[in-house]
DNA sequence: AATTTAGTTATCAAATATGATAACCAATTT
DNA sequence: AAATTGGTTATCATATTTGATAACTAAATT
């Protein structure tokens, strides 16, 4: 899997999880005191997130960190 | 958990990983294409490495990206 | 129709991750 | 003792993430 597709994978994991609990993007990014724009650009795999900006979502969202890496099959060679 | 907490658990999965496989840091390093001064920060935790990075590491050590992030009570809200 | 809300995209500055190199220490090997 | 190997730390340049702001579209609301 490419890095491009990993960082599509988890904005799409993310945006699952914050619709789930029914917050607008804004209000995530509000949580995660960052700028919307930044949300849009980390849901849309437009960035290279840092593992910190990753653990700031997932306390926003009350989630565990891990639970924005699950998808299917994110790797086969383990 | 503080984030700088996080970086330090990070760093000593993947050294412990590592050693797992018997691979020098700075074969982790020339396997991830990077430098062992890189590969050095990462596993001290002195860095904030991104989503990408990790995933490079995960890719030469053949483990999920996940279980670079597997340790005991990462986060207690989820 | 005007306003508000949600989201996207662009741009620029600031902060920081990473690349590259080097000096250094400790342990091991020759 | 000299050389090699594994690791740490520091520094500087470069690339990129993130912060901050703004303009824009579309949809929903008043």
């Amino acid at each position: 899997m490419l890095q491009e597709e990993l960082f599509r994978h988890i904005g799409k994991r993310i945006k699952k999880l914050r619709e789930e609990k029914n917050i607008s993007q804004q209000a995530l990014a509000y949580l995660c005191d960052f700028e919307k724009s930044n949300m849009s650009r980390i849901e849309s795999g437009r960035t290279n997130p840092t593992i910190g900006t990753l653990y700031k979502i997932s306390l926003a969202l009350s989630v565990n960190l891990i639970e924005l890496l699950e998808f299917d099959s994110i790797q086969e060679n383990a």
